[in-house]
RNA sequence: GGAGGGAUAGCGAAGUGGUCAAACGCGGCAGACUGUAAAUCUGUUCCUUCGGGUUCCAUGGUUCAAAUCCAUGUCCCUCCA
């Protein structure tokens, strides 16, 4: 697996990139789905394949409580298993120590859980994230972090970044690199102080690539978030990968890229998707509103996505009402399919140098018709 | 022909004298969702010019006060002949 910049853009701090894995290439920017539980929700591999995404993501702290990371690697590792094979990254479980965990559960020593499904006490350490995320045996694979909320205190931020450098340190000590990269995460909220310590001292450390986490987890600003992207990428080199972890909606992607991001993921299309929202050119729109009843147009008449080529608005409306998975799938398929082909246009537009012309006319019809 | 039970908002169903414009569920109408404890959660759902107005099968009655009690009628259900 390989990484190179193919080119910056001229006007902002986009790159193009081209990831080579197992004599294919992907291009970079990219937008991953999210399968945490080894699965993308209600699609089949062939169908993510379909959307051209490139890289899916799976989730540690799920798989390991079920069905076990052990099972995975009898079953001869995530990729064998889930019958993907394509590129995947799993998360390291950091996000699951915002969204579970207590603070008080957090230690020098790792994080204390209560597993969701039968409620016994479980330690998740640095240590213990890499040798899961080992054994299901994904190509990328994260350090394991802390994922503080954007309104914690500078102060407490600044602890938590330290205390995420050292869990890098360790989880990277017990790493064996056989045909897996690791990243690093950068944490810090909004401050350009406290990201740039953690990006500097993360590359100190020395990662494949580079996360960039705690963002759009707590309602922040959007100018916070850019900021978070900006404070990062500056200080990280430019030949490695930069993920911005969790961020998904169509603007954020656009202003990710400008700031020099690479990788995207975000469960937004797929959740969306299950509770009846569909991304269009002309923005997001709910098709449980009763307005879609005799609307049979697709969901985006430039859409070249397998909902959009068979299928009208009013049936899936139809589909959602009914509760049937079909409308799921569909509206799955379409979304992902609308945020791949997004970063499709932007790859386009830094080849030519003209990625904020895309992202005016972009903003022009997506909050055009809000 | 005889005996009994019932009629409550779009539907189902609580409520058996005041705290009832009426619980709750469904349906309807909207909203939220960014490294998935999320096919979930939230709001709203008689009319209103937001002061109020008109409701619980119908009509009449009792009472300071009725969805709730009484009378009659209408319709529905169950059982017995």
């Amino acid at each position: 697996m390989k990484f190179e910049v193919q080119k910056k853009e001229k006007n902002t701090q986009a790159r193009l990139g081209k990831i080579t894995y197992q004599g294919k290439t992907y291009e970079t920017p990219m937008f991953m789905p999210v399968g945490t539980q080894a699965t993308v929700k209600t699609l089949s591999p062939e169908e993510v394949e379909q959307t051209k995404a490139g890289i899916v993501l799976a989730n540690t702290y799920h798989l390991w409580l079920r069905p076990g990371d052990e099972i995975i690697k009898q079953a001869g590792g995530l990729h064998q298993f889930m019958n993907y094979h394509g590129p995947m990254l799993t998360d390291s479980g950091g996000f699951q120590v915002f969204s579970l965990a207590k603070p008080k559960d957090i230690s020098e020593e790792g994080v204390t859980f209560k597993n969701q499904y039968n409620g016994d006490k479980l330690l998740l350490t640095p240590e213990k994230s890499i040798q899961i995320q080992e054994n299901l045996g994904a190509d990328i694979i994260m350090s394991f972090d802390e994922c503080p909320p954007a309104s914690a205190s500078k102060e407490y931020l600044q602890k938590s970044v330290e205390r995420t450098l050292r869990w890098a340190k360790r989880g990277k000590a017990v790493f064996h690199g056989n045909n897996q990269w690791l990243f690093g995460i950068v944490q810090g909220g909004a401050y350009e102080d406290i990201r740039k310590f953690s990006a500097e001292e993360t590359v100190k450390i020395g990662f494949d690539g580079y996360s960039i986490g705690g963002v759009a987890n707590d309602h922040e600003s959007k100018e916070d978030m850019y900021k978070a992207f900006s404070y990062s990428t500056k200080y990280l080199p430019e030949d490695k990968i930069r993920y911005a972890m969790g961020i998904g909606e169509p603007i954020d992607i656009i202003e990710g890229v400008i700031r020099g991001i690479d990788i995207f993921d975000c469960v937004s299309p797929t959740r969306l998707a299950r509770h009846g929202h569909a991304l269009t050119r002309h923005g997001q729109i709910n098709l449980k509103n009763s307005k879609y009843k005799t609307d049979f147009t697709p969901l985006d008449e430039t859409c070249d996505c397998y909902a959009c080529k068979h299928y009208t608005k009013a049936y899936i409306k139809h589909l959602i009402q009914a509760e049937e998975t079909f409308g799921a799938r569909l509206l799955s398929i379409h979304n992902i399919r609308f945020l791949v082909s997004l970063t499709e246009q932007i790859r386009q537009s830094i080849k030519e140098d003209k990625l904020l012309e895309l992202k005016e006319n972009f903003l022009k019809e997506y909050e055009g018709r809000k």
